[in-house]
DNA sequence: ATTAGCACTGAGGACCATGGAGTGCCAGGA
DNA sequence: TCCTGGCACTCCATGGTCCTCAGTGCTAAT
């Protein structure tokens, strides 16, 4: 029923409402596109997508407008994803490679996906779940308290002060170090509550109390409370927009952590693309909006997501193309640090 | 030539703007204020004070609007800092009291300040520069690295990572981090480069190399760039505003960095208030926005600023009541870490 | 110095006419 | 059977006109 020209009709109907944010009649698209047919034979073609579903008319006597069916359509079946020019490709490297540490490497990768894209670009900090324990350190303070710091494998530093231990001893916070060192350096880190179980055991009685409450806070620092951390850039990018919804919004969604991590969606292999059109994210306000994601990492383990969100009218294979090429590079990067 | 009554006249034209955001006329100021005066009274004091350039008229026969210069003075002398409700006193307690680390206490504050406000909230990190160190840490890596990690009294943690190193022997870096150790311990951060200066003499020569890397590294992390790390909330509430200047420039404006260090101005005492009105900003896109700051700190010690960003027609009283306020819990709670 | 009265001004809303883009449908042709 | 030219129709957007009305400035009286 859909046959290659309706294709056609609607790969054109799609690529020209994103250039002008209009709708798009049949005699523009017998002008602007080589389809080889009359207007005439384009509006019957329009007719049937229409009744399926793919495209719709703002009011008669207007041209149509993709539905998000028409949008999902069109990113399945009717595009491909483009490469970005060599010129992007070398901006990408120079941009990245000069990153000093994680903190600006995941700063300047969002921004450069907000300026590649013109959208909102989000990047989510290397999950702590699939890293190992490079080293953990353990600081006394003044007042009592101690300072946990855990480094892992990705670069990312976890600090936690911990209060209310009394009388501390140098020499017991020192064996605890080392212990806890020689107990988790280099493991995984699901596997870090395995390993310091019977840490308490070994403990002189007097100092079990600090080790149980220095254990606990590590645990709950780590493994429990993997809080998500992610960073936002190119929100001026949605003033241009005119949505649907109202751009208060979509700036509310934004704002809320929780709903940004769902957005990304669940993890999968890395320099995956995922596309959510419209109506296909749950939330409320992101109804006339799209998400390209893509998972980063390292080898074939997938750290964290990376995505843009922009209007459901969006420039679908340049942005798909930049979140790809801009999620290598970042599990370029992290490999080579 | 300000009279009482004309000075009451602007104050009445200020409220009743920021309540309405509609030119305010005589009549309705008569109605509305108990000036004790008729409205072609008013209008004669409206003329004056529009010759002095308090206020202006959008169009001839519409009613008058605050200048910058009319907010001006109507902060400076014609308006109080607005003391919170102790419900919200309550609220701003336990709302940050549940913090665990920095980054929490930050991310906390930043969104309560937005959501008192109903504007954007901008909270700057304790700057290092007015910190001590409290523990420096130097952990081998795998690949001949070294990661430097620095952990100061304020809560913050800085690390960076030390390539190029070539062979590196475990008792060396073991010696290095001693020296470290004892050198900058408890220093003021600005005296950590005299603090370690002449620590390459008392390496061995074979090492030398080594440890003018870490150091550099050191000074540079530290020192030399003290980047301001700051965080937004609330940029929704600016969907809400309709500025002169366009709503994107106001957003680009707001995700640059160092225009956000310039707004929030140089460091004065804890608790001082700060306001900057429309074209007092040096930036462009900022010239329809009003900028409430103020510095926070523990005891009477500067650690960094807090502020708020909303159109010039904002409600100043209240603004300045909230963000003083919040400045002053975040510094004992700070201070209680 | 204040006030009532009055003529004047300009923005904004309602109303209407018009032009034009785009449609659906039909009948004729490949 | 599929395509196309022609045609009547629909409805939005644009622009002009008119009217209302809030608010003004000025003047003369208190």
């Amino acid at each position: 029923m859909l046959d290659e020209r309706k294709l056609a009709v609607l790969r054109a109907v799609v690529e020209d409402f994103v250039n002008t944010n209009e709708p798009v009649g049949s005699k523009a698209l017998a002008d602007r596109h080589r389809l080889g047919v009359s207007p005439a034979t384009i509006r019957n073609d329009m007719v049937a997508l229409e009744e399926d579903g793919y495209i719709t008319q703002p009011h008669t006597s207007a041209g149509r407008v993709p539905t998000d069916k028409g949008y999902r359509l069109f990113v399945d079946r009717l595009s491909s994803v483009k490469p970005l020019s060599a010129a992007e490709r070398r901006a990408i490297e120079s941009f990245l490679s000069g990153a000093v540490d994680l903190d600006e490497i995941v700063a300047r990768t969002v921004r450069l996906l907000a300026q590649l894209t013109r959208q909102v670009a989000i990047v989510q900090y290397p999950s702590l779940t699939r890293s190992s324990v490079q080293h953990v350190e353990l600081v006394p303070l003044a007042g009592q308290r101690l300072m946990l710091v855990v480094i892992t494998d990705t670069g990312r530093v976890e600090q936690r002060v911990i209060d209310g231990l009394g009388e501390l001893d140098a020499d017991a916070v020192a064996d605890l170090r080392g212990m806890l060192i020689r107990a988790t350096a280099g493991r995984h880190l699901a596997e870090v509550p395995g390993a310091v179980e019977d840490l308490p055991q070994q403990v002189p009685p007097e100092n079990r109390a600090m080790a149980a409450s220095v254990l606990s806070v590590l645990l709950e620092s780590l493994v429990e409370r993997h809080e998500e951390k992610l960073v936002l850039a190119g929100t001026a990018n949605l003033a241009a927009v005119d949505f649907a919804a109202s751009l208060r919004d979509v700036l509310e969604a934004l704002e809320e952590n929780m709903v940004l991590i769902r957005l990304l969606g669940e993890a999968k292999d890395p320099s995956m693309l995922t596309v959510r059109i419209g109506a296909e994210n749950f939330h409320e306000g992101l109804r006339s909006t799209s998400v390209v994601s893509a998972d980063y990492g390292v080898g074939n383990q997938s750290l964290a997501k990376i995505g843009v969100v922009g209007p459901t009218r969006m420039d679908y294979p340049g942005t798909m193309g930049a979140v790809r090429a801009v999620a290598r590079y970042v599990g370029q990067i992290l490999a080579g640090q």
